[in-house]
DNA sequence: CTAGGTGCCTGATTGC
DNA sequence: TGCAATCAGGCACCTA
């Protein structure tokens, strides 16, 4: 599934890609792709616009439109967006189709049909209220503590909460929470403050070496990038979809259990359910450290 | 605020 | 072999 990293990859290669362009037509094979406003209302009114440029915010994709306004995708679970010849047959999901002027194609294709495409003039109508961004520079461990410390439930469903924070999903969320040692069920203000640091640094060291390896591609998921390429995250998860296969910490076989509805997986040995107790001796080894 | 449920979808998997 | 039931999963939306 298209995760930050991914949709990072994707806004820096379609900024490359297509920034400068002009769209000449808007084609819809489904058109409930179109959040906002209609699919009519894209053909009608975007042929004529340049694209200025793309970035990305939380998991949507922002492109911004020579006539100030902005064009947003989210991907979901399924959605792709990809650039090719106007020439390339039409894939049997391609959703939404973008006709560029340079006599290429911009394709929204998603198999699910989950992934949804939003036209405004206002981007708070659609990103208001997102969380902040979990590699921007307001987000200090200190925020961040601050955050965890007003909510009682737990802390996986806390860092899925798009507005909580922007721009996790499964994937980065289960291999964060295995390279700080926490376990998903912990309550968010039971953390100690080496915990919570822990975790501030492995969202971000995991959320950086993704995008670096150009997101995650596993095999029954069909995240490609721009060009069709697949990212190369998948053989560096540690925990995710090993359920069974040991520990790359300790060697404890790795558990899936269900978390908020989701699947979740966890070393039962490096991330303890229970909190440290004030006395106790202070945590053994050590959690992130060197991330090979 | 928290927790739980449903609907949206389709391809893969499982069961018989 | 074939067909039906089940499931995954992000997010909006609803109820308690």
């Amino acid at each position: 599934m298209p995760e930050l990293p991914e949709v990072e990859t994707l806004a820096r290669d379609l900024d490359r890609l297509v920034a400068g362009v002009e769209i000449a037509a808007v084609e819809t094979c489904w058109s409930r792709s179109v959040a906002i406003p209609t699919a009519e209302e894209l053909a009608e009114r975007l042929p004529g616009c340049s694209i200025t440029g793309v970035r990305r915010r939380g998991k949507f994709l922002i492109l911004s439109l020579s006539d100030s306004s902005d064009l947003l995708v989210h991907l979901r679970m399924s959605g792709q967006l990809r650039v090719e010849p106007a020439s390339c047959s039409p894939d049997g999901h391609a959703r939404v189709i973008f006709q560029l002027a340079d006599g290429r194609q911009l394709v929204f294709s998603d198999t699910r049909k989950f992934g949804r495409i939003y036209w405004t003039r206002d981007l708070r109508e659609v990103v208001g209220d997102l969380g902040p961004e979990p590699l921007g520079d307001g987000l200090t461990v200190e925020a961040f503590s601050a955050a965890l410390a007003c909510r009682r439930g737990a802390i996986k469903p806390l860092l899925l909460n798009q507005r909580f924070l922007a721009g996790l999903g499964n994937i980065y969320t289960d291999e964060a929470l295995f390279l700080a040692g926490v376990h998903p069920l912990r309550r968010a203000n039971s953390l100690t403050a080496e915990e919570t640091e822990r975790l501030y640094r492995a969202i971000r060291t995991v959320l950086g070496q993704a995008i670096a390896s150009r997101g995650t591609t596993l095999d029954d998921e069909r995240y490609l990038d721009a060009e069709g390429w697949p990212g190369s995250y998948g053989e560096r998860l540690r925990v995710y979809r090993r359920a069974g296969e040991p520990c790359p910490r300790c060697g404890e076989a790795i558990e899936r259990i269900v978390v908020g509805g989701r699947g979740t997986h966890l070393c039962p040995r490096c991330q303890d359910a229970t909190p440290p107790s004030k006395h106790a001796a202070p945590a053994s080894g050590s959690h992130q450290g060197t991330t090979a």
